[in-house]
Order: structure tokens, then C-alpha cells, then sequence
DNA sequence: CGATGTGAACCCTTTCACAGCG
DNA sequence: CGCTGTGAAAGGGTTCACATCG
């Protein structure tokens, strides 16, 4: 009912980006409305929860019918903030790094990788999807001229909080970590991590429950 | 008090994997016991819900004290199940797949990358970490062999549930997805899903906030 | 005396179920 | 009549604060 103007909770959030992508398919079917039944469904969730989260963006579903499909995808990719000119520079052009520069998901969505960067002398100059891949020194030069306002950290865990550092000096306040240690940074920095060996341990929990207990009486 | 018996709440599993790399950390500088304000600073949490964290695992800290590094980080281990011989194949043998198969994080705690799987013929007997990249039509016949219990899912979007299905079809049945798709399986096949693409969309809407608003009045 | 372990309060999410609207 | 939008209820998770114990 009421237009946002609070922030959306977290949990909220991150089912946004589910709901942007299965709408995407449904607009290439050629769908141009959507109840929240076939809607969850596709999302992976449940039609109250897809309601309610929906409702918080200020909706306008049509009662009897669904959601159309055009207005909802941009009315949530304008709220993630997607519509904006997201400027990504990738630190590492390891395998990790190289793997990111070509991942199609990070250019969809607004977000444009401009540039690479690595320590290490004998791949500096490689190319990588196209871009070149600079010394880490030109980091403050790079982000000014090519207006870098997102720095994606794809270095090993030893490595990350130096650069890290580096990012933040070069003006940057958008970080996505995937090394794994905690990056301490300055106020007013916006920094998430993405940690693949937790997926891969909760996962070994979950496989291995029931199965290394101490037996189960029963 | 009491031992472990229940499953852990998924919060509590999310965080475990980061408190056993803080203890790996304290164990390396030679400390043998730790406090519940040291050892959560360490991890990034506060202390209260790493104490309660602790206590679900029928814990044994010392009042006055602190925790004993080695008991814990050996409780811990064993509670999700790293004491286990997992045994990884990944199926991609791109850059993603390749960075995780070099991927320091994916070798400790009991993982083994054993086999690299892939579908394309001009990279097929590659040698990637050591490993040479099989055709995914070995399979089956490599899950037997190599007794594969773990796959990692490093496939474009389109192709990966019908990889997901192959996985389950040879006998595995915890699956570790990057592909940005909702995967259906079986009854009693574990799987999780790591999303590359929603990080960075997260990332944007905090970094947009107040930003790209319509006029924050006041 | 210092740090754990935990009841109780609080807050955030999810689910239920249905009134209300197109 | 069907589907949205939402109060109200239920369920988890986190924080507080302190009794308890080594």
C-alpha cells in the first residue's frame, strides 16, 4: 500500500533477486501476468511469504488475476538499485577471479566489470574477458578514471585484508569478498562475504546426520 | 549439559565453520584455551550467541576460564561431520570449476577433490589440480570407483539440472550448486546452493540506500 | 573474581487464514 | 469467483543480564 521508504528486511531481500530472475523467464515465455501461486513455484518459495514480501514494495496486484510480469521485474530492480551504473572492479585474476570476469550473472543487473587486477608480475598484462589485467598499484588511478564504485576481492584469505585496504583508500565503499577471513573496515563501508567451504561443511552436517551419529536408538 | 542429539538450528551451523577457523587460527599461535569475548571477536559474532552456540554442542567451558582450543575445535569438527572421508567430484572443468578444485578451503576439513567432470570435448583430459578432466559420461562408473559421496555443481544455468540429474543418477547424494537455478531432486538427496549473483544484487541495494532513494526529506 | 551457561525478554520471519477487491 | 493483501498467531533466533561455578 505504502510506497518504500524503509528499508526492506534481509531475509526479504534475498529472495528479491529469485523473484527478478524467474520473472526474467517468465517474460521471455511471453507471459505478461502472474499469480503469486505459479510465481512462488518457480521461485522456490511459498505463495504467502512471496505476498508478503511483495507487498512491502508498495504493490499493486490485481485481485482475481496476478501481478504483471513488466511491472513487477522493474519495479524490483529498481528497489535493489539495480537500474544504477554498478562499476565492478575484480581483485585477482587468479582462477577464481577469471571465473567471475566471465560469470554472466555479475553482468546482468547493471553491474559492468571494468577492470582487473593481480600482484603477481607474470599475469599482469594477460587478458581476461576482455580486459587487461593491471597492477595492483593503479588501483587508485583505475577507480577514479573508470569511476569504480563496486570492488569484487577474489584473492587468497592471507591476502585479503591488505588489499582490501587498498580497495577502500582507492575511494571504493562496495566490497564482495570471497576470501575467508573477516575484513575489518572503516565505517560507512558496505562489505558482504561469500564463503564456499561454510556451503560445503553445512552441507557435510546435514549429508552426515543421522549417518555418524552415535546410533540412534529406535 | 547435555550431548548433542537434536539437529543444530541452521544459524548456529553457519556460524560453527567460522569459530573452528578462528580456533585453527588460536591453535597456530600456540595459545591452548580462549574466552567466549576473544574467541567471538575472532569469528566476527558477538559473544553471547557464541556461548550459546557452544552450549547446544553440550558444551564444557571452564567458568572463569575460557574454552579449551583443542577439545573444542576436535567438537566442533566432529559435530558437522569433517571427521568423515568426503570425496568431491566437480562437474565443470571452466574457470569456476577449476577454482574450486584448487581451492585451499575446499581441501581442509576432510573434502578430497577426486575427480573433474566435463561435457566439452577440447578440454576433456586437461589436467586440472593435478586431476585429469573425465567426460561426464565416466560418471557413474567414476562415483563406484573413486566412491564419490560429494558433487560441486560448477555449470552454466541451463545445463545444470540435467547434470543434477546425472549426479543423482550415479549414486551421489549431496550436491553443492553455483549454478543460478532452482534444482529439483529426489527425496533424500541433500543440496545446497551458493548464488554469486544475489550477493552482488544484496550488495547493491545497501550500497544504494539513501542514495538512489526519491528524496529523503528532514 | 572472572567467564560460563541460561532463563526471560525481545525482535525478526514465517505461516495461517480470511476479509476485501477486481 | 479467484487471488491479493494483511492482521493475527506461531516459531526461531538474538540479546540481556545474572546466578552459578571453577
Amino acid at each position: 500500500m505504502i510506497p518504500v521508504q524503509k528499508a526492506l528486511p534481509e531475509a526479504t531481500l534475498s529472495r528479491m533477486t529469485g523473484y527478478l530472475r524467474a520473472l526474467e523467464a517468465m517474460r521471455e515465455v511471453g507471459r505478461s501476468t502472474i499469480s503469486s501461486e505459479v510465481l512462488a513455484a518457480a521461485a522456490g518459495v511459498n505463495s504467502a511469504i512471496l505476498r508478503k514480501d511483495l507487498s512491502l514494495l508498495g504493490t499493486f496486484g490485481t485481485r482475481g488475476v496476478g501481478y504483471r510480469i513488466e511491472v513487477l521485474a522493474e519495479t524490483i530492480s529498481a528497489t535493489l538499485g539495480l537500474e544504477r551504473d554498478w562499476r565492478v572492479g575484480i581483485l585477482g585474476a587468479g582462477n577464481l577471479g577469471r571465473a567471475l570476469a566471465g560469470y554472466a550473472g555479475f553482468r546482468e543487473g547493471g553491474f559492468s566489470i571494468q577492470a582487473v587486477f593481480d600482484v603477481a608480475e607474470n599475469i599482469i598484462g594477460d587478458t581476461v574477458a576482455g580486459l587487461t589485467v593491471r597492477p595492483v598499484g593503479e588501483l587508485a588511478a583505475a577507480t577514479a578514471e573508470l569511476g569504480l564504485n563496486m570492488a569484487v576481492l577474489a584473492v587468497p584469505g592471507p591476502a585479503a585484508q591488505r588489499l582490501c585496504d587498498r580497495v577502500v583508500g582507492a575511494g571504493i565503499t562496495n566490497i564482495l569478498s570471497f576470501a575467508p577471513v573477516i575484513l575489518h573496515v572503516p565505517e560507512g563501508i558496505h562489505i558482504r562475504r561469500v564463503d564456499m567451504a561454510r556451503e560445503l561443511q553445512i552441507l557435510a552436517y546435514h549429508a552426515g546426520f543421522g549417518a555418524g551419529r552415535p546410533a540412534d536408538p529406535a
